[in-house]
Formats: C-alpha cells, structure tokens, sequence
DNA sequence: AAATACTTTTGCGATATTTGAAAATATAAG
DNA sequence: CTTATATTTTCAAATATCGCAAAAGTATTT
C-alpha cells in the first residue's frame, strides 16, 4: 500500500502541532494561514481522520492525530536526516572515486597531481585506471574518464579542461643525425625521416599539415609514452601532445620542429572529462575537476 | 530545513530500485513509465543530486543513491506504518470515548445499553457524564453529546438518532383523587392542576397544545428525572419524553393524557448527537452512534 | 553498417492542482 | 451585540501533472 501523506502536508501538520496554532505554524513556515489550513485538511482527507479538532481559539489533537503525530514525526525526521547526509556528502566530498584516462596523461599530468589531492580530499579513495579502449564507464564502474580528442557521441556529460597543443617533435642526437629542414620545405623531406606513429590509431596519425602528406611510419607503437621514450632515444620524428612533451622541450631533450605557421597553425586536441549526469553532478566528481582543471599544462 | 522529497517520488525511487528498472517499477505501480521517469528526475532535482545512473539498458545506484535508499526506504516504512495504524484504529475501534448526555436519557436510554456495548467493543473505554447545560464538547474533552430539542448552530456535526414524542403523564393515584376530563375541555382545566415543570427552562415548559395557555407549575424541578419520581409519587402532571416515560405507562404506574389530536399532533423532540468532524468521523464515534441507534426506544 | 528490439526521456496539449488575496465564517471576550 | 482574532472557503490565475506519442539511447542481431 503506497503512502498517500505529502510531506509538505505532514510537514504542516507537524508545525501546527508544534506551535499550537495554524497562524503561527504559516509565520514559522513562512506559508499563507489558507495554504497551512489546506495542507492539514488535505492530509485529514487523505487519511479518513480527523487529526485535530480545532475552533478558533483552541486546537487539539484527536486520539488518531496524536498515535499518527509520531510517526510522522519519526518518518520526516528520517527523510530529512537523510536529506541532510546528501548534503553533507556533497559538501565533503568522500567515497570512492575511479578516475580512467590514457596512461601517458596518468603519467604526466595526473600522478603529480595526486599528492595534493589527497591532502585536500582525504575521504575520496582515489581509484586510477589506463585502459587501452574508450571503456564503458557503468561497466567498470567509472566515475570520470579523461579523453583526448574528439568524442564520440553519447549521453555523458562532458567537460573540458583545455586543450593540448601537438608537437612533432624529435631529439637532438637524431636532428643532428638527420637534419631537417625547419622551413616549409622541411615538412615535403618528412617521409625521407624516420617516422613513429601510433599503432592502430588512424587519427592520432593524422598530423596537422597544411600539405595533405601520406606519412610513411618506419616504427610504431600503441602507447605515446613509449613513443615519446623512443623519441628520446633518438629513433626518429613523432607527433605527441604538449601535455607529455612540455617538460622535454624545455630540458632540451626534445626538439619541437616547425614553427606554429608552418604546420596548421590551430591544430589542438580538446581534452575533456566525461561523467554520467542525471541531476547534480556528484560532488566527488565536481571535486576533482574543478581540482585538476586549473593544474593541468596542455 | 523542511524536506523536500516528496513522498509519491520517494516511492517511485525505492521501487525502481527494487524492480531494477523503470519499466517494471511502473508496471508494478501500476502507473506510467513516463510518470516514474519523471517522478525520479524530480526527485534528483530537489536533492540537486544523481541518485541512478541509469542507460537504457542498465541501473545503477550512485553512491549517493545508495546513501539516502536506506533513509528513504525507513522514512516511508514509517509513514506507511502510521497510516496502517490508523486504519486498524478504525477497523476496531479502540481508546476513551466520553459521551455526555442529559442524566434521564443516560437513566433509560444509554445505562441499559452499556453492557452489550462493551461486549461488542471491548477496546473502548466509555466514559459518560451527565452535565446541567449544553457543554463545551473540547473542553470537556467530550466525543459525543447526545442533545434533546433543537440545536443552537454551532460548527459541530449532529446526526439525527430519531424523535421522542412528548407526553402529558400523571399517575393513576393522582388521577383518581384529581379526576380531569380526557377530551378537549380538559385542556382548559390544567391550571387548575398540579402542574410539575422545569427550572430554569421555558422551552421546556412549552407545552404542545393546541390552546396557548400560560401553565402555572406549582412545583418545578431541574432534571427531567426528578419530575418523572414526583409524577409517580403524585405530586401532579408533568410533561415528559416518551423515551422516559413508556415503560411507566405500559406498566400502568403512569398514565398518558389526551389523545394526539387532541393536542399538538406532531409534537416530538428530535434526539440528536453531535460531534466534531473535520474529516472522518473517528471510529468509535460511528460505532457507538451505529450502535445505540437501533436500540434506542425514542 | 543497418535493422531491430527494448528502455528511458521528452514534447505537448489537456487536465488537475495549487496558490495568493480577499471574503466569509467561526469563536471567545468585552 | 460588537469586536478582535483565527480558520476556512472562494475564485481566478499561475503551476504542475498526466497520458500519449514521438524521440533518443543502447545493445544485440542481421
């Protein structure tokens, strides 16, 4: 049998009860007298009582409203117990929280960052995964995925926190090696170089050339950071994102070929958080993004 | 902070949660799916949180979901409960019941019914009083009043229990020692008679005859029941309610005078009971109301 | 890829409920 | 009887809800 009680007129009842009056039960619920008066008419109707008899100048509670007077009691201060413990929840963000994204952005931009956050949430239980595919968050029960790129439709929430300038990029010793041109004309010698690419990744193998150039790689791999340690390691000229290749530059062991100019000028992945969303968003969720999001270099 | 859920919501959420799905929530509620849907988002949009995280194909609970089940589910178990009792109060109606009614009508109406009463409805506490005047049903913490003649308008519900005829009585030993003329003359000799009235209650001193004669009562009493001793001792005659007075004269110890048409014909009091009502009338009112109806000799 | 089968959400007109303000009604006191 | 105070009712306007159908999302099959 389903409860046919509104909370509101519950609620009413109870502060009528409380204060001894419909008057000053509409005052302390800053309602109209009518709206207090029909709230508890209602809730007689709907339960076949009469909960108090009432005049004018008096009030009292029949013996039904006085035996239902606790429960209502007890049932309302359990909903709003638990009204309250949302949001407490919300307001100190705990729980588990399963974060996917690509290992090279574990790697170089959220591992760092892991410290602090803990030191500032410490009730959320940081949960890190890397999966090589775009995962199913529900099935691996996933609060946030980070994705670079496009998106692929679907009914997530998506945020962005930025975008990621690409970078061809090659090292010193491999420069030296094999020079290349740093102008225009450089970009047509491209397939004369040694070229690493991403293994099964159309699009990651797609650079931002204004000239439509077929790239011929000589070596690939499905991990960037394992391209990025090839790199390093002199073995040739690949396309990485400035988030993992940011630190190289400057240190020096990387070399960024090209000028803005020369290769398409705006040419930068979006990286953005995916989350379900129905009503809020969780506040562990909003914790983390909005922590991540302003220590990010993209 | 009042709470915000309402309970309809509450109830489609628990049952989404017990069916795993919305489709079969509905159907079991016997609503539409549309409507649970709906009832769910609204419910996430006031706590401003995400409860299910849900696709078309799969059902989770959030961890905030899980959170506040367990407050919903006793909130509404509790609400549930109290309206359950409430209709097992009505079902057998059980508590204080105070009637209060004019001591002669108590004397031989109401005292003769106590008993069976009490066998029928052994979880009521019957409590009768008798008071002089017409009584203030809330602050004499009364359930019902049983009233004889009209009623002053007043808020309170009365329910018809039917019409007591009124009849001239003397007893057989004063008639004999002061013979009166049964027919229309009679009439005009009252006030030569011994007449017993009331005090303090010319209403009830108005006799229904025909001729308006101004009666000139030489002993008066207050309760009806003492005028009915004096009429069987005596001491005059009186005017009293058929429901006080037929035993008497079916046993012949008094005797009724004037024929109806020779009187008023329809002069009857109308015996009602009133009570507070805002919704339903409580059980045990509509009990001992349905109870002493058909009993009552009026 | 496209079709299919199933589930949830949304759009929208029709219907019902709620609301605020004022008027009406009821009660107790002067 | 009048007055002061409290509650209920009335009524039109604003909101909310409902049911239906269409749309959108998801996963499996063709």
């Amino acid at each position: 049998m389903p409860v046919s009680s509104k909370t509101e007129d519950l609620e009413a009842f109870l502060t009528v009860v409380d204060t001894g009056s419909f008057s000053s039960a509409a005052n302390l619920l800053n309602q109209q007298v009518a709206k207090v008066s029909r709230a508890v008419t209602r809730l007689e109707d709907g339960l076949d009582v009469t909960l108090l008899n009432r005049t004018t100048r008096r009030l009292e509670l029949t013996e039904e409203g006085e035996l239902f007077l606790q429960y209502a009691r007890d049932g309302l201060n359990i909903l709003e117990k638990g009204e309250e413990a949302l949001r407490l929840l919300k307001r100190a963000p705990s729980g588990k929280l399963r974060v996917d994204a690509a290992s090279p952005f574990v790697f170089h931009q959220l591992a760092p960052l892991v410290g602090e956050f803990r030191e500032a949430f410490p009730d959320i239980t940081l949960d890190i995964t890397s999966h090589d595919s775009i995962i199913d968050l529900l099935e691996h029960k996933t609060d946030i995925a980070i994705r670079i790129g496009d998106l692929s439709d679907s009914n997530l929430h998506a945020r962005r926190l930025g975008k990621s300038k690409l970078h061809i990029v090659a090292s010193p010793q491999y420069l030296e090696k094999y020079p290349i041109s740093e102008g225009e004309d450089g970009i047509s010698t491209l397939n004369k170089h040694k070229l690493i690419g991403f293994s099964d990744s159309p699009s990651l193998n797609k650079w931002p050339l204004k000239q439509d150039i077929n790239l011929q790689y000589s070596l690939r791999a499905s991990s960037g950071e394992t391209i990025r340690q090839l790199c390093l390691a002199g073995q040739g000229i690949a396309l990485l994102s400035h988030f993992m290749v940011h630190k190289d530059i400057s240190a020096g062991s990387l070399v960024a070929l090209f000028r803005d100019d020369i290769v398409s000028p705006n040419r930068r992945e979006s990286v953005q958080a995916v989350y379900y969303k129905n009503g809020a968003v969780s506040s562990r969720i909003s914790a983390f993004l909005d922590f991540i999001q302003p220590r990010l270099t993209l």
